[in-house]
DNA sequence: CCAAAACCTTGACTTAAGTCAAGTAATAGA
DNA sequence: TCTATTACTTGACTTAAGTCAAGGTTTTGG
């Protein structure tokens, strides 16, 4: 896919198709392209911190990025999981506020990062660009809105069968779920902790409900699990 | 303020001042007004149900408008309450599907409703709509992320504590805060139910934090207020 | 290939908060 | 103004899920 000879025209391709910048004439993806600054990140560093001023936002091109929350004692809620093409933290990008949430890379990532000022200027000049942030900030509150719903109105057990569901609508295999992230950030995924996931993980698995090798779940009875994630 | 002998520039002014449109030219406003249909709701009415395809959305004129979630068992979690010159349920509007939340009346209520069709056109055609757009979805998505972290990594005195110190902040009244919600309804937006909600008051009361006269609150010890909200 | 580290599970216990029920206070409609 | 409804509080109890601690399993780097 990818010609090391012409790493700029990659670089272009790439962008012209992520979210954000799908649908950009060419010259303008260019402008992009000139201005993006390549980071690199190893497993478990930190991108950004909560509270920090946002000077700008991050696309994905390799890896996986956790944006994240922490409590008082240490206890982390995970908002989401960003994989390659996907774009985060334009909401500080965009109302120049601070950053509501941390970001810290799940493996070795690298991202492009865009300075605020470029962002706003292509904002002003460019509609597809507007309309494509709409999309995106739409999609959010979407997630947002279905993890509230989870929180405060689901129990733990609703919370993991609606989660296996998903992934397993999103899956190829029928029937067959293989789990990216390790128990622990999956639980902080779910608004629990460790303990208490694999407390319910045995209870699915004892029940018949799903059978469990690893990081590789079998889904054996679809119709109990849509009734416990109701 | 209002002049009963123009409704329609009455009308006009009014969508001048709202966030969405705000800056748009008097033109556009005329046309918008034009496509506006005015709807009447009594108290506890629903504006619409989960799940409901979205056909437009909505500007409060008058009343209070709550937008919510409700758990299999009934329990309720309000996302937002949205007043006078407020817009809601954009979402469903620009992408077309379905109200993630249902929305009802929470006094009598005047709002007017703008169909699908013209909003997407006029978004079109106008980048300072697209703009105010974005401004709004970037507030409700640092909303949302708020309420996660409330839901998810504090406990009931937290995100009470957290809400009183929000109110005061707002409020000109130094120390004085009107809650504008009854019990219940608060106890909906802090996820939690009307017991719990009672008993933590009580606590925060006995401890000399606040002192409660029905609606009115006064913060005694605005630290130990911080404290409690962290 | 082995040892250390990280990850995951299990048990015993605690706790925050929900449920159910009864009673009191406040409000509003007749 | 009185009564009926709604709102709020309180107590006793239950339960989901968190904490702490220990042990087992898997992974990884030397």
């Amino acid at each position: 896919m990818s010609n090391p000879a012409h790493p700029f025209s990659d670089l272009l391709n790439f962008l012209g198709d992520t979210q954000i910048f799908q649908g950009l004439p060419r010259e303008q993806l260019a402008a992009v392209a000139q201005i993006a600054r390549a980071q690199s990140y190893d497993k478990e560093d930190y991108i950004f911190h909560q509270g920090e001023e946002g000077s700008g936002f991050f696309i994905v091109q390799s890896g996986r990025v956790k944006v994240f929350q922490l409590s008082a004692k240490g206890r982390e809620q995970i908002l989401h999981v960003f994989g390659p093409g996907d774009h985060f933290a334009e909401v500080p990008a965009f109302d120049g506020q601070s950053f509501p949430a941390s970001a810290a890379a799940l493996e070795k990532t690298e991202v492009l990062f865009f300075p605020r000022q470029l962002f706003l200027g292509l904002l002003e000049q460019n509609p597809t660009l507007a309309i494509n942030m709409l999309k995106s900030f739409a999609r959010h509150l979407r997630r947002f809105s279905r993890l509230v719903d989870n929180l405060s109105l689901r129990e733990v057990p609703g919370r993991l069968a609606a989660y296996l569901l998903t992934l397993n609508d999103q899956a190829d295999n029928i029937g067959q779920v293989e789990l990216t992230l390790n128990k622990g950030q999956l639980a902080a995924m779910l608004g629990t902790i460790p303990e208490t996931l694999s407390r319910v993980f045995h209870k699915l698995s004892r029940d018949g409900v799903i059978k469990i090798e690893g990081s590789k779940i079998t889904v054996l009875d679809r119709d109990r699990l849509s009734q416990i994630a109701q």
